[in-house]
RNA sequence: GGGGCCAUCGUCUAGUGGUUAGGACGUCAGGUUUUCAUCCUGAUAACAGGGGUUCGAUUCCCCUUGGCCCUACCA
């Protein structure tokens, strides 16, 4: 039975590599139809943070990333949390003692320091001296005696190579000389990461440790410790690590690096998921498709086909899974729309238009379009479309009707329709576009000459009438589309990226269409 | 200083003792009888360097260089 563990230390938030590393657990163990199991290694003390640990659970869940025991479920090696099984790692730290596997030490820090110092200051490699191997009984029980704390140090065997094969690097050696005499137990009795994780492991009977690329140099001391108690060694896979753009190991001082911070921005776990399950990993199948959802990813990984180098986390690419995600949910949705309607959704083909989406009501024949533009958060979408279905109900309508809800919605909802209940001031050069070909004296030819049209549109509540205006301006002009819409859209939202020009006029209204266009004109008076 | 790991386009990567070294993101250039993000088409760009082994090496070996990790009574 596979059993695979995620054991992160309480810090207050998920990190994203984090994340990733429970996910490959994740994957592996359900790979291989086992069990992924949670375990909080919260051994110091001085790190304590309130509610970290909650938050860590809130965010594997949120992730759907369920484990099949852990703190808050149970299971049968409970308890899953380290702080609450001290006893255990007392017990086996005397073992260890008894077995003259390991040995009290009763250095004090200040000694430490000095002894490094001096190492330093001598090119040597810093490390502990063995000056407390030596100790005699009598001074043992004298410092014993005495109250002297002590820490309990694994006792490093000499003269001889750990040497371990890693499921991802292959043969992987250290010489034992090289390896310093680690704390296992601090003076506060409680457990280093090395002793605790080593026990529980055995004990929680955990068949495969996949964890960071940083844990690879202390696994040769984890190894002489399950040799030590005569216990069975797990595989070992060391996964790359996640990088910065400059190749350093990932971190806060280069931008965002919990989880929280994404799911703030609106990443979906899909979106997130997919991403980092292709950072290290991929299927191999040199296909064009990397979309996958967590049960597609169950049915392709393997550990074999984990990289060795590090992988940058590369915000584009996340932006661009984030946006496929999105749009597949769309389409799921509208589907679903579509069905409660009792209705089909057609999707237009690709070439042109390709999320312009039509419903067909097999009643009524009504077909309705809904722009590109609503995509960017389909919430707003969604609200339009459902008081738009409603008896006499209207785009405006609609959207003043879901005010309230819109701007309780997230970032990128509120941004697409803010335009409406004001305009910000925004600046002259929006007004013209490099790529439409247009400078500011063609904006104020198009705004004038739109001006014109919009004053001469009887039905404003008709979206269509002000097309059919606006197509009439852009001949008289004889100038591209792109060329009177561009500016307009500008001088009517204030923003680069919005809503279609139509339906912004429409929803703004006659009046308050003329108002803007006024104000863009004098913008671009002051600038020629 | 010591130990270890790693090295294919700018980025994530596929791949092989003989390939036009493939895909995705990005970037750039076009396209779209409703403008911008979207979409389509095309372009761009890589085997770190030096030695071997070999008929032949990006692939195997060694060295160099570079990057990263560890070197705490942190994990």
């Amino acid at each position: 039975m596979t059993r695979t563990r995620f054991a992160p230390s309480p810090t207050g938030y998920l990190h994203v590599g984090g994340l990733r590393t429970a996910l490959y657990n994740y994957l592996f163990a359900k790979k291989h139809n086992g069990c992924f199991l949670l375990r909080i290694e919260d051994t110091d003390q001085k790190r304590f943070i309130e509610g970290a640990r909650e938050h860590l659970i809130e965010m594997l869940r949120w992730a759907g990333l369920e484990y099949d025991e852990g703190p808050d479920i149970g299971g049968p090696h409970k308890p899953y949390i380290q702080s609450e099984r001290l006893k255990l790692y007392q017990q086996y730290a005397s073992e260890l003692l008894e077995k003259k596997a390991a040995y009290r030490c009763f250095c004090s820090a200040e000694r430490l320091e000095d002894m490094r110092r001096n190492q330093e200051a001598n090119k040597l490699a810093p490390m502990y001296d063995r000056h407390c191997l030596y100790l005699s009984e009598d001074e043992i029980n004298q410092n014993l005696k005495n109250k002297i704390p002590f820490v309990v140090r694994q006792k490093i065997p000499s003269a001889e190579t750990v040497k371990f094969k890693d499921l991802i690097r292959g043969n992987v050696s250290f010489a034992c000389k090289s390896l310093d005499d680690q704390v296992l137990m601090k003076s506060d009795g409680f457990p280093t990461y090395h002793l605790a994780n080593v026990v529980d492991d055995h004990l929680m009977e955990i068949t495969h440790v996949i964890r960071g690329e940083e844990w690879l140099p202390s696994t040769p001391k984890h190894i002489l410790l399950y040799q030590a108690f005569g216990w069975n060694l797990p595989e070992f896979a060391h996964i790359p690590l996640l990088l910065n753009k400059d190749r350093s190991k990932l971190s806060k001082r280069q931008g965002d690096v919990s989880v929280e911070e994404y799911i703030k921005k609106n990443y979906s776990k899909e979106a997130i998921i997919n991403f980092i399950a292709l950072l290290g990993w991929n299927p191999g199948s040199g296909e064009e498709n990397e979309i996958f959802s967590l049960s597609e990813l169950c049915d392709a990984f393997s550990l074999e086909k984990v990289h060795k180098a590090g992988a940058i986390f590369d915000i584009d690419k996340l932006d661009w899974f984030n946006w496929q995600w999105r749009k597949k949910k769309y389409h799921e949705n509208l589907a679903e729309t579509a069905k409660k309607i009792d209705g089909t959704c057609i999707i237009s083909s690709p070439k042109k238009g390709e999320f312009q989406y039509k419903f067909k009501d097999n009643e009524s024949e009504e077909v309705f379009y809904i722009k590109r533009t609503d995509l960017l958060n389909d919430m707003c979408g969604r609200f339009i479309h459902e008081e738009y279905k409603k008896e006499g109900g209207t785009y405006r309508k609609a959207l003043l009707t879901i005010e309230e809800k819109v701007l309780k919605e997230p970032e990128n909802a509120e941004n697409h329709l803010k335009f409406f209940f004001s305009i910000k001031d925004y600046d002259v050069s929006l007004l013209a576009n490099e790529k439409m070909k247009v400078d500011y004296a063609i904006a104020k030819k198009s705004l004038i000459g739109a001006e014109k049209y919009l004053k001469k549109i009887s039905n404003f509540n008709s979206v269509e009438e002000i097309k059919s205006g606006l197509l009439n301006a852009v001949t008289e002009l004889s100038l591209k589309n792109g060329q009177v819409f561009w500016p307009l859209r500008a001088a009517l939202t204030g923003e680069e990226f919005s809503p279609g020009v139509f339906e912004a006029a429409w929803v703004l209204g006659q009046d308050e269409c003329l108002i803007r266009i006024k104000n863009a004109l004098s913008k671009l008076e002051k600038n020629m």
